[in-house]
DNA sequence: AATATAATCAACCGCCGGAAG
DNA sequence: TCTTCCGGCGGTTGATTATAT
């Protein structure tokens, strides 16, 4: 009997209202008891999905910022679809406006730059040498290659095959720490993403060779950006901003 | 102006892990 | 220790809106 009462689909004002009042008397959690005490005919999972993503004051509206833009790459790169805990780096945003994000917006974008393996396996210099250079404070004129920060690894590598790139980016991962090499896995013909604990590392073939990245495991400094004279509006429309995310989504 | 197609995003579904009984 | 319930998460769907023809 309960069941088929469910309401199911869009909220209403009215609905909205009722949860709104609850939620600020009650507070959050018990969604199913507060969806009953509020008689709202919704499952508390319904409730708690249109609180988080929708009436939460702190939630926020509209376009994603260039800023949140690489600050989704850069932790896309990281954790994958970890959308929740992306979320969590992205004050107001939820999880499922970046999981909206990043099908409608960045796997389109890949999809559509995917014309022909040749280009799109070619490795060029691209975002992630820069951002990474900026983020250490590099001017973008004296970055000419793999950097280096003082007492910490240089993120990037050039090898001539993967094996040699895993190994080398695994050995300066595992330098720092006392974990065993015996459970990293394999990485598949093609490339992959080789995942330590809260660290990811990419590795992809490349044109000339192949490439690894060390993911560095402190969020990058986008306040830096400034020091490459990058416009904010640049970010979004350049080529350079998408090779990262075409190496995961050919993953995907 | 009408229709078709693409893009967007709110909401649902199923699964999983943890807490409580 | 086992079972049940609840909340959280990621994947998917479908309605709505925007854009192209």
């Amino acid at each position: 009997m309960e069941l088929e009462e469910l309401r199911r689909g869009p909220w209403t004002v009215e609905e909205d209202i009722v949860l709104v009042e609850h939620v600020t008397e009650h507070g959050e959690g018990r969604w199913n008891a507060l969806a009953r005490r509020a008689g709202l005919k919704r499952t508390g999972k319904s409730c708690r999905l249109r609180w988080l993503n929708y009436l939460r004051p702190d939630v926020r509206r509209g376009n994603i910022t260039p800023e949140e833009h690489l600050l989704i790459l850069d932790l896309h790169s990281r954790w994958g679809n970890r959308w929740s805990k992306i979320a969590r780096y992205l004050p107001g945003r939820t999880d499922n406006e970046i999981k909206n994000y990043w099908r409608t917006r960045v796997q389109k974008h890949a999809k559509q730059r995917d014309v022909g393996g040749a280009a799109r396996r070619r490795w060029t210099p691209c975002l992630p040498e820069p951002i990474h250079a900026a983020s250490y404070g590099f001017p973008s004129s004296s970055y000419v290659g793999p950097i280096a920060a003082p007492g910490r690894p240089p993120p990037f590598y050039s090898f001539g095959q993967p094996e040699q790139a895993i190994a080398a980016c695994t050995e300066t991962a595992l330098s720092s720490s006392s974990s065993s090499k015996d459970s990293l896995p394999t990485v598949a013909q093609g490339g992959g993403m080789i995942e330590r604990g809260e660290e990811m590392l990419g590795v992809d073939g490349g044109g000339g060779g192949w490439w690894a990245e060390f993911q560095l495991p402190c969020p990058l400094n986008y306040d830096k950006l400034g020091n490459v004279g990058w416009e904010s509006s640049d970010l979004l429309s350049g080529d350079y901003s998408w090779t990262v995310d075409d190496n995961w989504s050919m993953k995907q």
